[in-house]
DNA sequence: AAAGATTGATGCATCAATCTTC
DNA sequence: GAAGATTGATGCATCAATCTTT
């Protein structure tokens, strides 16, 4: 454990923040804008239609999908109710002990089909694309060091 | 230019772009909760009362400031409401031609002035302390690929 | 007209409080 | 009571429409 550095940030330092902020920022900015804008999907939805076809083969309880997003369940039901009135999702249907299922809709599969491509292509464009080989094992090991919990 | 793959993204293209997601995600939260919890202030907050110090000396006109901060102006307007409410920021003293002047108040230089040291520790805690020296080259040169405009 | 700024509408994120079913 | 889920309130982000001053 090293001992830290007080007093105001130096430039070096302010640098290395800003150049974290805005990687993060404008990557999600822009796979963002275009599975929105070309699929009408936000990334949101695309994050929950696909781990309905993915983990759920279309049916799942709402706890494990919040989980698996990171999410709390109120941002969750929140975020389903507006998916259901756009309907994209089905809740209620097929009751079980204790929980109800979620399920996804015709509309649902058409459109999460429909957008996987677009979105593999936009990480690419945006992303895969600009980095090199090395690039690639440093970025896995910073992510893993600061995405640890403390 | 390299040719881009096609089809569904493989194992190892999906981990890259989920640590980039959670690099950035994590590494806002975190800043931005230190701040908020300990200040009060929200890191927009901090974004808004530092740049008015630093870059106008306490005055500035709106549009200048929502350019340095990559906003666009109806949410820095929206913003500023907010802020004035809370009396950090004060709108429209001294008027100058075709523009309205924004102000710092006394509460708000006080704000900020307590901030910084919590925001520049939290930074070297949860950011820097983690990072490796050749870390440090990769993160600035590929924020520079990546943020490019395209 | 055009630059500077504001407003209103809508959707999203978070928190705390609540409802429901076992 | 406790797990699963919903609701209401508040603040924030974005868009398009509007107002203001020269």
């Amino acid at each position: 454990v090293k001992t830290l550095a007080e007093g105001p940030l130096a430039d070096w330092e302010l640098q290395l923040w800003n150049a974290l902020k805005s990687l993060g920022e404008k990557s999600l900015e822009r796979v963002g804008r275009d599975i929105q804008s070309e699929t009408g999907l936000s990334a949101a939805d695309f994050g929950v239609l696909s781990r309905l076809e993915d983990l759920g083969g279309g049916t799942l309880r709402q706890q494990e999908l919040a989980d698996s997003m990171g999410w709390q369940r109120s941002r969750l039901s929140h975020h389903l109710t507006r998916m259901e009135e756009r309907e994209l999702v089905e809740r209620g249907e097929g009751k079980t002990a204790r929980s109800t299922a979620l399920t996804i809709t015709t509309k649902g599969r058409d459109a999460i089909r429909a957008s996987r491509p677009v979105h593999a292509k936009s990480i690419r464009r945006h992303i895969l694309s600009h980095l090199k080989a090395e690039d690639r094992k440093l970025l896995l090991a910073l992510a893993y060091r600061l995405t640890a919990d403390d």
